[in-house]
RNA sequence: GGGCCUAUAGCUCAGUCGGUUAGAGCGCAUCCCUGAUAAGGAUGAGGUCCCUGGUUCAAGUCCAGGUAGGCCCA
């Protein structure tokens, strides 16, 4: 007796499968197999964008992880060299957050108290404190990842491949010293992150001046006659009013006061000289002049450019300044539509006068008051200059109008101090100086989904500012730069080059802070010192490329043999961090974004659709998920649920439908073809994969055999240019139907055939193309499914196939097993069938009474071949099948639709008048024609008499009357409901032949155990029925006796009664014939 | 305030090149089939294709504006 199929059980604990799959892995070091086994092929690079493992994993975290499983898996199968290396990332100031909470330190006063070597080691352990819980979801998904050598943007090589990087740009004089606007508190001497602003406290509710005042023009035709007004809530940056702004597009008045009116409010203005002019912006000039004052003229913005005026304070040096500039943030909400610009305390302030270039003067000191230089204001805290000032300008007739402003003002929310938007020195990449090659590289990029290219990440590259880099924390790549007392700046590329300036070897220095700042070198006479910042974390991911190598100074040619990547995956908010980052760092450092391919995914929301947050309650806990529903169903539902790139719900509902409806189905289908390959009761034993050669090829097998190989080899083609496409929905959809398909039509219209076993060559070609049809398609879901897959393909495989799907080939289509023709015809039989069960249920003759025929009439059913119509016969139940058209024209009515498809295309405008024409026709009289010549004349009110050709016309035809009639689409099926007294008796047999059925089951016999029948009836017509079937039913229920009248008295077996039928019978195991 | 995404049945989602009866699954109801059986199938009910306007012989589909939700940024 030759090998058997191991058995697969109906019912499947599918988390329990994947374990034992899992534990298969291990032991057999498949992932490692599969690396080995595609070391020689052409590489395929895919790039992990490193988490922080100081937090625990999500179920978004499984999202992305599906994909970046899934693609190298694909490829793998494909041959490609798919190197798969982990990575954490581990500096950044979300970290020194936490820990700051942990620790109970608030704020960098207090780090410094505590130590930054302490604070900075205990930042180390904490970014490492859940890899475990990291490594298991992974493990658990089926992430296929090396995390043994997983790269950690913390490692020494890493920083210092991090260093060389950034010494590529510094010599390219891009990396740069400049100023950036912070929020700074003066009290606590530090500037506040964003994250701190949104601290409880960090906005307060303050009243502060808000004022009007003027700035007489020195040049131009209004040189002498008019002043600018600007608005101010923050008079003491007046003191450095560089500039005014005032946008391009808004139209300004010159306006002139025409004495008397004040407005009404009670404010303090101080306008009462007649004659007076100012400008404003013009959709400001009701609200900030008003009555009293007349339009004199009118200009545009671009217009002002240019024009000098006198600043409010001459109190400090600003050379080369006072003019208006155009600046696009100008708004014409609030103000006066003019903008006062004072670069050291303002963002837009600072961009629009670096643009115009002009001077950054600060004359506030870190602790928040003037210079003592400073005349007026010397020495006073910046706020509490406000009311000096305001005086001043009020007694030199400058101010214009002064009222008090409530508004939400950001404040320390450790002291309360308000806080300064302050200009700090900082280092920038000029990113701006490469905007034209990212916007180049980002052209050859290919996204998913599409739009991201153009609009999300393309109108931010278009935005491009130069990138902020250097942070003044502590945790994070220190910035390599060592500045002397001469202002000379060195940047250093690694820890060797650090020694060769500090003339002593560096090569075990921890290259963090505290340690790298204690390093100081000669330089220029004195001493080279560090510039205290680190970088900006995203920094450190872009580098990954190169870095997570320790390229260049370690392992450099692994690094030029994996760049670009071919494929990185992450979600949507990466755009402008990790995929902003690696696209710059590449094309900064080697004038070549590191990634072809992109795919950003949408985020995963909880079961009702809001976001999962501890706060609600409703987070989904992803190891508790898989153990529920299994990794597959998560996966399938990440890979081929939805749109990846739109936001999803997922919930147990989602995961239980994958279960049922694809998983559940593949697998019945296999457990069902194990069954009955090892049932075959052949004189060589089971059917084994090696009989598969003994079937007929695959031209000579029957049409259903042949119509599965074609779905089966178009499913291959379909769904390998979606996984090419990088869209695994569409192959999700493709490989949902056909397993539907395989199921529900193949297996259901085959069954018989495999109830008889491979003896006969209709049985023998059965057997083959349903393993055919498994064995492909196990490979055609291990992408997806890596698990369900794998146990079934080591059931199913031959002996001398690979042991894993995952060490298998990726299948390749078979046009020659392509059928478009076949495809087309089955897709009819089934429309043609639905039409016959519709007609059953509505006529209420269950399918089990045989009728004697029906017809069928829709295009193309006159050329299916009879082993398609017999399917229809056979399903329905259904003695003949004949052409509706056969039954004469006078017992046949027609319907006929215009098919505005075909006519648009002819007819164009006339459409609707051709398509009225064709319902005004006489439908007998269009058929005949249309069939005689395929086309047929119409006539219509404004365009006479017309030609239609056949394909413009939908003929829908069904018999007068005595059948049930069921029409969809132009086909139409109708039953003969005549049941005659021999169909009659057929249909009691077909009843008792599944009484029988079910009471084998009750008992609890094998599928292939015989037994010995016996029945009684005091019904004549079941009595007739029997003897006119008997051979028929013992076949069916493979009975090798059957006897009319009780079973013997003694050890009788149990009793069975019909529900709806009068019948008794009994039934016994025959003794067995020796299997 | 800016940019982008999404909106189709109670729910989750398809919908190709614009074509006149807008589909599937889940859930619900009724029924059928059953040698895969704690499966499978059919039928039915259920729709303002977010709104308004436009282009077109014809719009769920293309264009413009708006509304709502979401994401990113300010």
């Amino acid at each position: 007796m030759s090998k058997r199929f191991q058995p697969l059980p109906a019912q499947v604990d599918l988390p329990a499968l994947e374990r034992e799959v899992l534990a298969r892995w291990q032991q057999g070091k498949v992932f490692e197999r599969s690396l080995e086994r595609t070391a020689a092929g052409p590489s395929w690079v895919f790039y992990e964008g490193p988490p922080t493992a100081n937090g625990m994993p999500g179920v978004h975290h499984v999202e992305a992880r599906t994909f970046k499983d899934l693609f190298p898996r694909f490829k793998t199968m494909k041959g490609h060299r798919v190197i798969r290396k982990a990575g954490w990332d581990c500096h950044g100031l979300p970290v020194e957050v936490a820990m700051e909470k942990e620790l109970g330190l608030s704020g960098k006063r207090d780090i410094e108290a505590y130590g930054v070597a302490e604070f900075n080691a205990r930042c180390r352990e904490s970014v490492l404190r859940h890899v475990d819980a990291w490594e298991e979801l992974s493990e658990r998904m089926g992430y296929w990842i090396d995390t043994s050598a997983a790269y950690r943007t913390m490692d020494t090589d890493y920083v210092e491949a991090v260093w060389w990087s950034l010494k590529v740009i510094f010599d390219k004089g891009l990396l740069v010293r400049d100023h950036r606007i912070s929020p700074y508190c003066p009290r606590c001497g530090t500037p506040l992150s964003d994250h701190e602003l949104g601290q409880p406290g960090g906005y307060e509710t303050v009243v502060d001046p808000s004022v009007t005042v003027r700035f007489p023009i020195t040049s131009g035709p209004l040189a002498g006659r008019a002043s600018l007004l600007v608005w101010t809530t923050t008079p003491w940056t007046l003191v450095s009013n560089t500039a005014v702004a005032v946008h391009p597009d808004v139209t300004y008045v010159v306006a002139r006061a025409t004495g008397g009116a004040q407005d009404g409010d009670g404010d303090q203005d101080d306008h009462d000289e007649r004659g007076e002019q100012v400008v404003v912006a013009e959709p400001l000039f009701e609200r900030v002049l008003g009555a009293g004052w007349e339009i004199v003229d009118r200009l545009g913005g671009g217009d002002l450019a240019g024009t000098t005026y006198q600043r409010p304070f001459e109190l400090v040096e600003i050379p080369d300044a006072h003019r208006v500039l155009t600046a696009d943030f100008v708004t014409v909400e609030d103000g006066t539509g003019l903008v006062h610009l004072a670069p050291a305390f303002g963002a837009d302030d600072l961009a629009a006068c670096r643009a115009a270039g002009l001077p950054v003067v600060n004359p506030v000191r870190p602790d928040g008051a003037f210079a003592d230089s400073v005349p007026l204001v010397g020495g006073a805290f910046f706020k509490d200059a406000d009311k000096t000032l305001l005086a001043d300008l009020k007694a030199r007739g400058v101010l214009f109008r002064s009222e008090s402003y409530e508004h939400s003002y950001p404040h320390c929310w450790r002291c309360h101090t308000p806080l300064l938007y302050y200009a700090l020195p900082a280092w920038y990449i000029r990113t701006t100086a490469i905007k034209d090659r990212l916007l180049a590289e980002n052209e050859r990029t290919t996204w998913y989904p599409e739009t991201v290219k153009w609009g999300r990440y393309g109108e931010w590259l278009r935005g491009n500012v130069d990138w902020s880099l250097s942070r003044s924390r502590y945790w994070g790549t220190p910035l390599p730069l060592w500045v002397c007392a001469d202002d000379h700046i060195t940047c250093v590329g690694s820890l060797a080059e650090l020694s060769e300036h500090a003339g002593r070897d560096l090569s075990g220095l921890d290259p963090h802070r505290p340690y790298v700042d204690d390093v100081a070198f000669p330089e220029c006479g004195g001493e080279a010192r560090r510039v205290p910042d680190v970088i900006d974390a995203w920094y450190d991911s872009g580098s990954m490329p190169f870095a997570q190598w320790g390229a260049p100074h370690v392992a450099n040619e692994t690094f030029e043999a994996s760049y670009p990547a071919q494929f990185i995956c992450e979600a949507i908010d990466q755009t402008r961090g990790w995929f902003y980052s690696l696209m710059a760092v590449g094309t900064l450092v080697f004038d070549r974004s590191s990634y072809e391919n992109v795919i950003c995914l949408g985020h995963i929301l909880a079961e009702d659709g809001r976001k999962m947050s501890k706060h609600l309650g409703n987070v989904l806990e992803p190891m508790p998920l898989m153990d529920k529903h299994g990794a597959d169903a998560l996966r399938w539902y990440m890979a081929a649920t939805g749109q990846p790139w739109s936001a999803r719900r997922v919930g147990d509902g989602a995961l239980e439908e994958i279960v049922r409806k694809v998983l559940l189905t593949y697998w019945n289908t296999a457990s069902f073809f194990v069954l009955y390959a090892n049932a075959a009761a052949t004189s060589a034993g089971a059917w084994t994969p090696e009989l598969a050669g003994e079937a007929p090829p695959p031209e000579r097998r029957p049409l259903l055999d042949r119509w599965a190989l074609a779905e089966l080899h178009r499913t291959v083609g379909e769904v390998d240019s979606a996984l090419e496409d990088f869209d695994t929905a569409r192959a999700g959809r493709r490989l949902a139907e056909f397993i539907d398909d395989l199921s529900n039509w193949y297996v259901r219209r085959s069954r018989r055939r495999f109830w008889e076993g491979p003896d006969s060559p209709e049985g023998a070609a059965a057997f083959a193309t349903l393993y055919e049809c498994l064995e492909t398609l196990t490979r055609l879901l291990a992408p997806i499914v890596p698990f369900i897959t794998d146990y079934l393909w080591d059931v199913l495989r031959s002996p001398d196939a690979p042991e894993s799907v995952h060490l298998a080939a990726w299948p390749t289509a078979d046009p020659a097993l392509l059928d478009a023709t076949l495809t087309e015809q089955m897709a009819l039989v089934r429309r043609l069938v639905e039409l016959g069960r519709a007609a059953r249920a509505s006529s209420g003759v269950r399918t089990r009474q045989p009728l004697g025929r029906a017809l069928i009439g829709a295009p193309g059913s006159a050329a299916l071949p009879a082993e398609l119509t017999a399917q229809i016969a056979d399903e329905l139940n259904v003695g003949r099948l004949d052409q509706l058209a056969s039954i004469g024209g006078d017992l046949v009515e027609y319907e006929v639709k215009p098919n505005f498809r075909e006519l648009g295309r002819r007819h164009g405008k006339d459409t609707p008048k051709v398509a009225a024409a064709i319902g005004a026709a006489n439908p007998a009289h269009l058929v005949t024609a249309l069939r005689a010549d395929g086309r047929a004349t119409v006539e219509t009110p404004e365009l006479g008499e017309l030609t239609v050709e056949a394909d413009c016309v939908i003929v829908t035809e069904r018999p007068r009357s005595g059948w049930a009639v069921e029409s969809a689409g132009g086909e139409t099926l109708a039953l003969d409901l005549t049941v005659t007294p021999e169909l009659r008796r057929a249909g009691i047999a077909r009843e008792v032949i599944r009484l029988v059925q079910e009471a084998r089951k009750a008992d609890g016999l094998q599928v292939t155990d015989r037994i010995e029948l016996w029945w009684r009836s005091d019904d004549a017509d079941v009595t007739d029925a029997l003897h006119a079937h008997g051979t028929e039913v013992a076949d069916e229920v493979l009975a090798v006796a059957m006897h009319e009248g009780r079973p013997p008295a003694v050890d009788g077996p149990p009793e069975h009664r019909g529900a709806d039928l009068t019948l008794t019978f009994w039934l016994r195991r025959s003794s067995p014939a020796g299997g």
